[in-house]
DNA sequence: TAGATTGTTAATCGATTAACAATC
DNA sequence: TAGATTGTTAATCGATTAACAATC
């Protein structure tokens, strides 16, 4: 793998974007795409798509554009999916129950290996082939297991005892659905949050502003 | 409402974490904070809390500081929190009961007045006291309630027709859980995506490149 | 070869940060 | 009044866009 020195959220953001079109391309069994054509199908600029690509290294060919199977492999290859990383999911709700049966069908980087709650109500149902543990056997379950990854799909309110746990057995890594402020906390933590409500009042926003109500 | 011209998204997508945190302290009955106190919490600097708030009008107290009530109300008022617009969500899977439960309790902005999907199993349930509709009624009740937003949150492939008919329906508001390009396809509406696959890949990708693992 | 399109450098634009005068 | 903190302007930084030489 060539530069990647310190790549800007901004370009890492927009990669998904891209690998999600282009296996849309080679399902469609196209092969080749030039950076204009995909500018203009996302709504980018090819500039930006080349700069992006570029950050990489280069992909494509001069006078002819990307291949798409290859830049496809390419992407994937520099987001990582081809990883296994060992997870966990804790809070077997609506969303819990949402993003397990997700992670199940495409788990692209990462494999989902226990699921998590407290209540005597979820524990033992199945989920997408999973039963649902016992929080109480978490440490043993981590300690064995070695999860590199946690979900967070509980309330606000549970996850700081949680976090500390988790962080203590060595997990540094989350998806977190919920309010509490692990990066603040564990600054050395890698935190990817997934703030719903916060995009609704996005939107809101963007509806109470925009012309048409 | 004063200024508010272009505000960028920038700004806007931290509004809602400013609205989080000061309900945080009104909860916890503190009544007054500083820009420098507010941005150390929130890991922003002082100059960008001010730099963002005044976009909407001076609401602080030159030597004093800002209070937290006021603050708070004058966040909710920017966002439009007190809108109730009427929303119906498409799609009655894990997801959709997941969000569906969550507008139900937390309807900052919006009502959800319909829930629907194709699936016999799903017709007929009850999701938070909301009775899952038959899709093949969506017209007949989008011409009597006129809902003035829809929550996707079907598979990609059934995007296509239904947001042609949502949009011929006059809605042309979109909280979108699908990959679905809606705003490429309709550039006047407003879309507001949540992508989780991006999301997790986006995470796939910093695990990989970072230190530890 | 001529045409097309990349990779990359330079120019522009926007967002963040710093500084400080205004003022509570 | 003196101290604190805002509102706002100016400086910096980073990200996007434009341009074009390299080259397939």
């Amino acid at each position: 793998m060539p530069k990647r020195d310190n790549i800007s959220m901004s370009v890492i953001r927009r990669l998904p974007r891209y690998y999600r079109f282009l296996r849309l391309l080679q399902s469609k069994g196209v092969v080749r795409i030039s950076s204009t054509e995909l500018s203009s199908k996302l709504g980018l600029t090819a500039s930006q798509i080349r700069q992006d690509l570029n950050c990489f290294g280069g992909f494509g060919q001069q006078g002819y554009g990307y291949i798409v199977d290859q830049l496809c492999a390419e992407i994937a290859n520099i987001l990582g999916l081809s990883n296994c990383y060992k997870t966990i999911l804790v809070g077997a709700g609506n969303l819990g129950q949402a993003i397990a049966s997700h992670m199940s069908f495409e788990s692209e980087g990462f494999h989902l290996i226990g699921i998590f709650d407290n209540s005597p109500h979820k524990i033992g149902t199945i989920i997408n082939d999973h039963p649902v543990l016992d929080i109480a056997g978490l440490d043993e379950f981590c300690r064995k297991e070695k999860p590199v990854m946690a979900v967070l799909c509980i309330p606000r309110e549970s996850v700081g005892p949680l976090a500390e746990k988790l962080y203590t057995m060595g997990i540094k890594n989350f998806w977190n659905f919920s309010h509490y402020d692990l990066a603040m906390k564990y600054p050395d933590a890698l935190v990817e949050n997934v703030h719903l409500n916060d995009s609704l009042m996005t939107l809101c926003y963007r509806i109470s502003n925009s012309g048409t109500q």
